[in-house]
DNA sequence: GGTAGACCTGGACGC
DNA sequence: GCGTCCAGGTCTACC
């Protein structure tokens, strides 16, 4: 007999439109199952790993949470603390999106769905980076059957063969990279906590980010709307599809990525948010709302190049 | 500071 | 069934 938990949620939150946000809740081990609307996933706890099946019966009710095993008191905690990260419950920063850029205050759109530790973020990131989707579904999931089905943590990377992730989980040239985040993290000389401090201004955490292995321009603005920093607009060959497409942008890559830069400027310090939301709209008005997308049809290709090609 | 080329994988396409 | 081409950011070497 499993655990039982329920988590109270702000009044705004709606499951599932802030899981189904953004890509990463179609990445192993998350799994969003648009019939019951629920997210499965494993979660590595201090007594090992446990399932979890998150839900919520109605806007702004509390989370039903459901483990496949009994959970102790401090795991209990544990799983809350980690939903809280990844459902972005403490955001407390969603109203000011809001008065900043009005589109998105009717559907309440404003958190994005991430994961329970900034490390699964890091290589998630580093995933998906000079891959088409597709790769980055088979990369991740190949991580969790391989090394963890709660995703690799950093100490287990640090111990794996760079061979064996070439091999078999399919990272490519990644191999080295994820073997040395991995390294990096569990011997401590990065530390997640520090990323996370809001007391670090977005400049140093960004310089820190790019310093890594792996993480370049893209990545790290990326990983920065991952740590709830909105300021930089991650650039990569969607915003230079979307300026085209749906901001009549004319000019080459270059001259459009400067242009994408550009027109986000005025949503200040949520930049990221207003420019997501646009690309996430688009896949939407193409193949409706996210949370109905099964992850094995239309969450295989729901980015720029199988999209311009409809 | 800017740029060319290498790095891998998987899918599309032509034969 | 096989070979070729292409998409996708980061990194290094070089100018």
């Amino acid at each position: 007999m499993g655990t039982r938990l329920t988590m109270p949620t702000p009044g705004d939150y709606l499951l599932r439109r802030d899981v189904c946000s953004y890509g990463y809740f179609l990445l192993a081990p998350n799994h969003w199952d648009p019939r019951t609307e629920t997210l499965t996933r494993s979660l590595d706890l201090s007594g090992g790993i446990a399932a979890v099946r998150i839900g919520q019966p109605g806007r702004g009710k509390a989370l039903v949470i459901e483990g496949d095993r009994r959970l102790s008191r401090g795991e209990q905690a544990e799983v809350k603390r980690l939903v809280t990260r990844m459902l972005h419950l403490n955001d407390v920063s969603v109203g000011a999106f809001h008065k900043v850029d009005g589109r998105w205050k009717k559907s309440g759109r404003g958190r994005l769905f991430r994961s329970p530790t900034f490390f699964e973020d890091l290589i998630k990131t580093v995933a998906s980076c000079n891959v088409t989707w597709p790769s980055t579904i088979v990369m991740n999931r190949r991580l969790c059957e391989v090394i963890s089905p709660a995703f690799p943590s950093a100490q287990q990377l640090a111990r794996r063969r760079e061979a064996t992730l070439r091999a078999r989980c399919r990272v490519g040239y990644r191999d080295k990279r994820m073997v040395e985040l991995g390294k990096l993290v569990a011997g401590g000389e990065v530390e997640p906590a520090w990323f996370e401090d809001r007391g670090n201004s977005d400049e140093a955490v960004y310089k820190a980010l790019l310093a890594l292995p792996g993480i370049g321009p893209y990545a790290a603005a990326n990983v920065m709307q991952l740590l709830g920093r909105y300021s930089r607009v991650a650039i990569d060959t969607e915003s230079v599809r979307h300026g085209k497409a749906v901001l009549g942008m004319t000019g080459t890559a270059k001259q459009i990525e400067k242009q994408v830069v550009a027109h986000f400027e005025p949503f200040g310090e949520h930049r990221f948010r207003s420019y997501w939301f646009e690309l996430w709209d688009f896949y939407e008005k193409k193949h409706g709302p996210a949370w109905t997308w099964e992850r094995d049809s239309t969450g295989k290709m729901f980015t720029a190049a199988s999209l311009t090609k409809e």
